[in-house]
DNA sequence: GCCAACGTTGGC
DNA sequence: GCCAACGTTGGC
């Protein structure tokens, strides 16, 4: 079992929406090698941690599992779609998306800002400067520990 | 809203 | 295949 960490936005998709619909189609990503993490390597039972980003206090809010493998990203030849890519069609798909299930959302969240005083985190991609990919691959020594310290 | 750090695009 | 220009991400 491999363990994950994916990016998004909650004032576009958060936690909360996904404790709501339980099950979400990961679409938009438009990135090769996050792309290539869900399309090759992201298999089901896989274990997500769930990242807010572009918000007042970013950081790990819950987690979530790999429910379906790799499957075409529709929206990626949905001209109506903000994620439209011309040159993605449903006969040659580009994009490949997996879907994840709401797990849990941590009581506290593990802010970005605590996450780099933590040593056992201080190898995460998530924390290298300049890093911007929105899934990133996690150790399970790095999950256990986070889902940790969200109990404290 | 700024801006550093990337990724992508396209002319050559 | 290089690389400048442009677009995006995301913390601050």
């Amino acid at each position: 079992m491999k363990y994950w960490l994916m990016k998004s936005e909650p004032n576009v998709f958060g936690i909360d929406d996904l404790k709501k619909v339980k099950k979400e189609p990961w679409d938009g990503v438009r990135n090769y090698q996050a792309r290539n993490f869900m399309r090759d390597e992201m298999k089901k039972g896989d274990m997500v941690l769930f990242y807010h980003s572009n918000c007042d206090v970013p950081g790990i809010v819950g987690t979530a599992e790999v429910s379906k493998e790799s499957f075409p990203d529709f929206t990626s030849w949905d001209k109506k779609s903000k994620y439209y890519d011309p040159k993605s069609s449903e006969e040659n798909p580009r994009w490949f998306m997996v879907e994840v299930k709401y797990k849990k959302k941590f009581k506290k969240t593990v802010s970005l800002q605590d996450m780099k005083e933590m040593k056992p985190l201080k190898d995460m991609k998530i924390l290298q400067k300049g890093n911007r990919l929105s899934i990133t691959p996690v150790s399970k020594k790095e999950f256990d520990y986070i889902v940790k310290v969200s109990e404290k």
